[in-house]
DNA sequence: TCTGGGGTCCTAGGACCC
DNA sequence: TCTGGGGTCCTAGGACCC
């Protein structure tokens, strides 16, 4: 038996969580350089605000229904989300976490009353972490996912949905369109609507023979799991990256070599940083640089380039070489660029592998040297040792006017408690309300 | 003015191997 | 005359997820 436990329009649920304020009023959470809606507050949602819709379409929202924007504050969800991990753990014997608001629970052997044992983790996540959760009890993951879309598109339910009993099953399989499902997308939601299939009963009662032929492997895995056949496992797809990528939109256009250099120092030390942490190597750096496709005037340009590593390496210097000599080769003068990225590729395992015997030799004392870096930066903070490439200011900063304070990962955005109301030390130039 | 970031998997088709 | 069978690897492109 699964368990779904997932966070309530997470994003917008941690902001909450410090800011009373927020609560119950519409709350839209923007993504990095505010650039587009990722997260509706209930009452966001319920004034028509889109998702995905550009920062500049919602300011009608905001000056006629008071509709609050806050720029997103990764370090914040990113902690948010480990209390709420730790918080999740005690009630199964194992857990997987899918995403940063997301986790599957087994229940296998876990006896009592399903739904009580719901409601509990409910009220203990909102009484710990402080965000709302639904929560999808069923014997398949697509199912406990559909009893989690079920829980929270129906208020009745309490939040919580056990989908043990096939009656139940079979009606809420009536109920949801087939794009509801858990893998059903927009492509294959118009084809499997060309073929008859508009309901998740539908899809469950389809030949899974014939989805697979016409789709692919993964479509027969879903229709056989709505019918309570276990095809995903809980562990489905863990283990190490395969690829880590860091790409980012500026927060003004650049133009010149230097600051595209900057900007790509900036994701190789954070993407070698990831590499480390899983302590693999890589043999391939992939570079790219691009003007915006929304730029309707001037040149669109975009070029991408992989370099291949003579002796694989998780060296923050190894990889800087690689990205700007890729960037190097693609960067020409006169574009109006809007975003660049890095992506590594090609991991091997340093010490099951078999080095080149006509490579370079690695870097003396490399592992050490990172290994102090990574510790430092994760004591003392990101970017406190970095590559010299980087200045202080950085041309490519993210926009981000209306981000809360790190209340929990940066000691001066700590909670002053004294007199009056509670607000962080530098609330004054932080306020969401700009 | 302003349009995100980071992943995974699958398939088809070609090249190549024994 | 008759022209196999079983595989791997690679890449590009498409689709999905949060």
């Amino acid at each position: 038996m699964f368990c779904l436990a997932d966070g309530n329009n997470f994003y917008v649920s941690c902001e909450r969580v410090f800011r009373p304020e927020l609560r119950g009023v519409p709350v839209a959470v923007l993504s990095n350089n505010d650039g587009a809606c990722v997260s509706r507050s209930y009452e966001a949602k319920k004034l028509g605000v889109p998702m995905g819709a550009p920062a500049h379409e919602l300011r009608d929202f905001v000056v006629h229904h008071g509709l609050i924007l806050c720029s997103s504050n990764y370090s914040l969800y990113g902690d948010i989300s480990d209390r709420f991990m730790r918080t999740l753990k005690p009630f199964a014997s194992s857990m997987s976490g899918y995403s940063i608001d997301e986790a599957f629970l087994c229940l296998d052997g876990v006896r009592g009353d399903l739904h009580q044992l719901g409601l509990q983790i409910k009220a203990k996540v909102l009484r710990d972490v402080g965000i709302p959760i639904g929560i999808g009890i069923a014997p398949t993951k697509v199912l406990a996912k559909l009893a989690n879309w079920a829980a929270k598109k129906w208020p009745a339910t309490g939040g919580v949905v056990v989908l043990t009993d096939p009656a139940r099953q079979a009606k809420l399989l009536q109920l949801a369109e087939v794009g509801d499902v858990w893998g059903i997308g927009r492509q294959l939601t118009s084809h499997l609507q060309d073929m008859g299939i508009r309901t998740a009963a539908q899809l469950a009662a389809h030949d899974p023979k014939a989805l697979r032929r016409r789709f692919s492997i993964n479509v027969e895995r879903t229709a056989r799991e709505l019918r309570g056949e276990v095809c995903f496992s809980l562990h489905e797809n863990l283990g190490p990256k395969k690829m880590i990528a860091c790409t980012r939109s500026f927060g003004q256009r650049l133009y010149s070599l230097p600051d595209l250099q900057q900007a790509i120092a900036s994701h190789i030390a954070r993407a070698s940083e990831k590499l480390r942490a899983q302590q693999e190597d890589c043999r391939v750096v992939q570079v790219f640089i691009r003007t915006s496709p929304f730029d309707s005037k001037g040149e669109s340009y975009s070029r991408s380039t992989f370099v291949q590593l003579q002796t694989p390496s998780s060296d923050v210097r190894d990889l800087l070489q690689a990205a700007q000599a890729g960037l190097a080769s693609i960067y020409r003068p006169g574009p109006a660029y809007a975003k660049a990225g890095v992506i590594l590729m090609e991991f091997i395992n340093p010490r099951m592998s078999t080095p080149d015997l006509f490579a370079p030799a690695p870097r003396k004392g490399s592992a050490d040297l990172m290994a102090v870096i990574d510790k430092i930066n994760r004591k003392q903070g990101r970017g406190t040792i970095k590559p010299a490439r980087l200045a202080s200011a950085h041309s490519f900063a993210m926009k981000q006017d209306r981000k809360s304070p790190c209340f929990t990962t940066s000691w001066s955005d700590l909670l002053k408690v004294g007199s009056g109301p509670c607000l962080p030390v530098n609330a004054a130039e932080t306020s969401c309300q700009k």
